[in-house]
DNA sequence: TTTTAAGCGAGACGGTACGTCGTGTCTTCAT
DNA sequence: ATGAAGACACGACGTACCGTCTCGCTTAAAA
């Protein structure tokens, strides 16, 4: 693939400098063959490193395919934060989407597959991403009800799982397939609910049987 | 765990028997040990078996994984049917979340996990599980839909998304805990949704600013 | 040095073609560099070999060497059998020198001093070589014995002790140079003794059969 | 074993001191565990010592090895020297044995092993070690020949190698044990030879001091 | 007495070997 | 014909040393 960069020198190389050495061809093969490819051996050959040195830097090939993905990474991107909360979480979330329907799509599904067997992969992940992502989201969705715009008693993480982990589901389950427009679907159901909106018409189901409870679940509280 | 059923006979043996053997010990390693463990070597050894022979029956450890787990799994639930969407569905996803909660949580998310990077696996857990699930899913909600109680605009297959896959999320990056009472949060949530119902409609919730419905309506029903 | 030896086949080779062809590799590195290079990993790449496979076959990379050695080495030399122990015992022994003397010299003192650190090898050395000629340097006393030629009383094994152990010794801990003459002094000397004859009466043995030869190579000479 | 002893100061300690305490430390590691344990990483770390600082000292952990040993070992014996030969290289060889049999037995086996491969570790032991000793065998056996006691044309050096070499020879290639009584008989045959003394010319030897006792020992045993 | 530099400690890095485990392929044998 | 038994090549893992090198710092020797 890329130089063998055979490395002449025998003593001490800085330690940033092999990091970061490590790192670049880590994320190449990552890239490039997935995290299975990803390797001490194969890191260690592709980057002229040594494998012990991998070793001692990462408890594990998974550990060091994370640390290497975030060093590519673009940063995570702050949310905006206009006043409209379904404009923001729709913006947000489909840049997600098309994230995970790009080349990193099978990437991410990779690293999140191996962190089912991986500790050390999943605690990296947990903290360079999902972790800071979701306390993201938590205070987005804090300054909207802040703003009135979400009912006080929600559970603001369960609506993170019902937005993120959405797309993540499509993404290692799929079943259904990631698309552009999955974003406001999502967003729309999980603001407005999927229950049918009364309007004036809403009388019309009064009577009903088995609706009333659906009905009195929203309306009938009173 | 069980002995290593030493099989003096060299000849052919009947195929039937031959297979069932295999899903026993491969369940059995499964369950103790996690997906990981299982592997041909492993499942010969513990079940007496031929390496060659697993590997014509199977493309992948994965895929004797998966077969091994359903051939031991209950058969899916079916859905409750009462006239009351909410409550169906509130428990059959608790049902699926104490599935997860227990210790089938670990193997799905091992199966899963293993799944990104096995296709084998991959299409035998959807054939198996994850489409049959969702279609029932589906299913309910349409009969949900034409009782009304489903507004007719909604990808019924996101909600599946909302519900089933944000305990996926939980369940494979467990930045959250898995908790009986995500279910009834969920299913609330995407029913009757986290914003506040206000705005001119609203006149009947006597034009508080729509938290006050909201919340009342929640407290209101315990 | 020599052809890597590709094979293209990846299954199963005959056991016999395997073993032949690690022991051409080994005995090929042995005799060239010295036990210290005979490492699975370096006879499993110069015989196109996988180092698993030496595993199976041998423990010990030092277990593999001797075997290689003793493949290539000539069969264990008869003793000569004349009524002259003296003329027989120095015969052998100049050749044990000269065998040692040559390049093989150096090939077996590493093999005794790899011994010291590996039982494996140190058994195989025992039995394939050093037991079986010491059995047939014991043999040959006894048969001198039976002539006369060896007083009763003497503990033979470690006749053998003082002739060829000496050889060991110079080879072992090269104080002194390993000379072909080596041979006849350590003969003469066990024979004899090394006090000195008491003069006049020497010619008391003559006679003796055997002896003669014996006392002419000392005392006949000047 | 011992503590690790932890060296705060990071700055230079009198060169004196680092070696002494290496010295103890690989002394300590040799005796307990062989020579294959005496490697520069371990006894930089039972002794609080740098591994840089240990390459400049040895080149080799063999030669720290045998260093260490003799730094620990008692100091040569000088021969003992009644007008007995006999009894002196008795008296002298039966040290040597009970040496070789008590626990520094391996030890010396494991170095002289190593010695083989290791010319540092060779070169060391001949200059404190089997040089001197030998020089001082031959000594004593050349006061023994100005006293009439050894034959004038018998080399000395091939003695020592019929004695002490022996010794080694069962020492190194463990197929006969090492006893107590080995001195003996070693001595005893080269001094007086294996051949019978047989016929009226055994007379002679009367009058003899100490090869009396010797021929007595010998032949008053029937 | 002050300064200087010698040399130790800590530790990183490339490299080689070990022993183990799993895979995919192949062959031979028994039923 | 097919399953069993099992051998082989391959690739990876984790560990242990080695030899080399770079620092930072202390202390012994030089000024």
């Amino acid at each position: 693939m890329t130089d063998p960069a055979p490395r002449p020198g025998r003593g001490r190389r800085p330690a940033a400098e092999v990091r970061t050495a490590a790192l670049a061809a880590a994320a190449e093969v990552l890239l490039s063959e997935g995290i299975r490819a990803v390797t001490f051996e194969r890191v260690a050959t592709t980057g002229g490193l040594s494998r012990t040195t991998l070793h001692k830097w990462w408890p594990t090939p998974g550990a060091l395919a994370v640390e290497a993905y975030f060093a590519r990474a673009e940063p995570l991107l702050d949310f905006p934060d206009t006043a409209d909360v379904e404009a923001d979480l729709t913006t947000q979330l489909t840049a997600f989407v098309v994230l995970l329907t790009g080349p990193t799509g099978p990437v991410v599904a990779g690293l999140l597959g191996a962190a089912q067997s991986d500790p050390a992969l999943a605690a990296a992940w947990s903290e360079h991403y999902s972790r800071p992502r979701r306390d993201l989201a938590v205070r987005a969705l804090r300054r909207a009800r802040s703003r009135g715009q979400v009912a006080e008693d929600v559970d603001l993480a369960v609506v993170v799982d019902q937005l993120w982990g959405a797309c993540y589901h499509r993404l290692l389950i799929p079943d259904e397939p990631l698309t552009p427009d999955l974003a406001r679907h999502l967003v729309r159901n999980v603001l407005h609910g999927i229950a049918p909106r009364s309007g004036p018409g809403a009388g019309v189901r009064d009577g009903l049987t088995g609706l009333v409870t659906a009905a009195r679940g929203r309306f009938g509280r009173r």
